[in-house]
DNA sequence: TTGTAGGCGTTATCAA
DNA sequence: TTGATAACGCCTACAA
């Protein structure tokens, strides 16, 4: 060690720059003053490689599932790992991603950073061979808004329970007919599981009330214009929208066509994210309690990693219905 | 180690695993098996802090000046990064990014990861802080379009250059009255260069050509429908703009007030990513050579890390014209 | 209050 | 062809 170069034994400085008062106070202030002036001299920084190496845990987490090359869109993500974050850095712990070396086999697996990491928070889109690895990596991982392996952890929201509000809320504001605007951001991702999840759970929830069941399940191909006029054609009176993109690009759409929400029909979309009460009009939206969700996250793979009990491996959230004024009572 | 518990030494382990011909071929067939198979069963993955440690290298390059935030807009920089991260990994390095943790005296550095890396690719915007930071960690830096300071080497774009070409091409089919779009995504940086050097080149040129400067200063807080109709009644027959969200933005608001592109003016954008080509008209643009910056500066890097000589610190890439329908003759 | 020594998992060197 | 050993930089008993 560099600063040995003072005259004093490594263990002191270890001491002096850990501020370790383990044993009584230790180390006189003339010799404190000295370490610390030649450590700022040289610039000294402890290796943070021997230190994992000797405490066999190197508090780092890694985040896996973000999208380097086509950034997803998803706002909601951004918010959970953005608090998770800030969450993990008061707890003393760094986090990173890897940029994924693409796999030999061409995969879905090799997400993994061959660095040394204590624990991962997945987000996005996880398939099958890329939960595998992380299983068998048998580093702990929490997922956000993840389905998860046997090992695994995570934070989810109640879809279904989700879907329940918002039709509960439509029908009290009179609504019979409603469409639903599939997502089309994850198309290109057949392993994403939330779209058709949703669309399931709408389907359901239609149907166990007795609505009527408009056509609209190859809305995910469909033009914005064309599934507005096609909407209105079947009478719809309110779409809902699988998420914060749709929504707005329907209203854009609205807006071109003419057709005035919610004087028109109405709108509810998901996610709470920026620019949902900007629009015109403020749009009604289940929120999703994405930054609530993060933090519960790193609490939890902390907890683990410490050793502590996590009492549920699965952690729901409800969603929760902000009304503004996207929808009008018929 | 544990896979020593195959009856042989943890040397032969580590020369099996690495493949190591160095002295003659080594390794008998069948212990050589016997390990492979150990090492399967256990799963075992050599620690890579422990290999770090001994080596005195990590083989891991960070990304520094990507935004997790608030997700810059430029495709030039995913691009280039892209190009980096695949040139890096064919060359044996990983590559990462950091949740850079708030400085605690709110300056803008505190960006550098704590864990040790051997090489920095910086993108992106760089204050001086956070540059001042980089060089004191005293490891070796590429920036890819970026400022850098003493020790740093970089790739860089000629924008005057590109600037020149530009008003070459655009006063050879005719045009004098040119008005500039300034761009409008790195607003809340007050410490983006490109937006103003782009800017101030423009201006330059123009002058020195004694073509007319409109009135186009504020132009970064106009509207996008406000600055089309202003460029019209100020006569401009051309219209330049600072990159590509900005052409796409003013050629949707074009399209709404029934301006055509390029018979009632023309158009020319920079950075020739994804949509250029496929908007109507497809666009004329200035074309950063990301891929290559990204590729050369990776090369440079790793020749730095490896102790190769590095001809030029700053690396220079010209712009290419790529003329496409978006500009009529006057 | 400070120093000594051992070990974390690897790999390179040298010896067998 | 294989094994023993030292060293990378740090932390922590334990000893002084």
């Amino acid at each position: 060690m560099i600063a040995k170069a003072c005259g004093v034994s490594n263990a002191t400085v270890s001491r002096v720059l850990r501020g370790d008062h383990s044993n009584g106070f230790s180390v006189r202030p003339q010799v404190r003053d000295r370490i610390m002036q030649t450590v700022a001299e040289l610039n000294y920084r402890p290796d943070l490689t021997a230190r994992s190496l000797r405490a066999q845990q190197t508090h780092v987490i890694a985040v896996l599932g973000l999208n380097h090359q086509w950034k997803s869109a998803s706002d909601v993500n951004n918010a959970a790992i953005g608090a998770a974050v800030d969450v993990l850095h008061e707890l003393g712990y760094s986090v990173c991603t890897s940029f994924p070396k693409p796999a030999a086999d061409g995969s879905s697996a090799g997400q993994l950073p061959p660095w040394r990491v204590d624990g991962y928070l997945l987000v996005g889109i996880q398939t099958k061979d890329s939960l595998m690895e992380v299983e068998a990596s048998g580093i702990p991982y929490v997922g956000i808004n993840t389905r998860v392996g046997q090992k695994g952890y995570a934070c989810q929201v109640d879809d279904d329970l989700g879907i329940q509000k918002v039709l509960d809320y439509l029908q009290e504001m009179g609504h019979q007919r409603i469409a639903y605007r599939n997502g089309s951001a994850d198309r290109a991702r057949p392993d994403s599981h939330a779209v058709l999840d949703r669309h399931a759970a709408f389907v359901r929830e239609i149907r166990s009330r007795d609505l009527p069941l408009l056509d609209h399940h190859e809305s995910m191909v469909m033009e914005d214009a064309d599934f507005l006029s096609d909407s209105l054609r079947q009478k719809a009176t309110a779409i809902l929208a699988y998420d914060l993109t749709e929504s707005i690009r329907l209203m854009q759409a609205a807006y071109q066509l003419d057709i005035q929400i919610p004087k028109d029909i109405s709108m509810v979309g998901f996610n709470d994210e920026y620019p949902a009460a900007m629009l015109t009009p403020p749009l009604t939206v289940m929120g999703v309690p994405a930054r609530s969700m993060g933090r519960q996250a790193a609490v939890m793979l902390v907890d683990l990693l410490q050793g502590r009990e996590v009492s549920e491996r699965i952690h729901m959230f409800d969603e929760q219905l902000i009304t503004r004024q996207s929808v009008a009572r018929v």
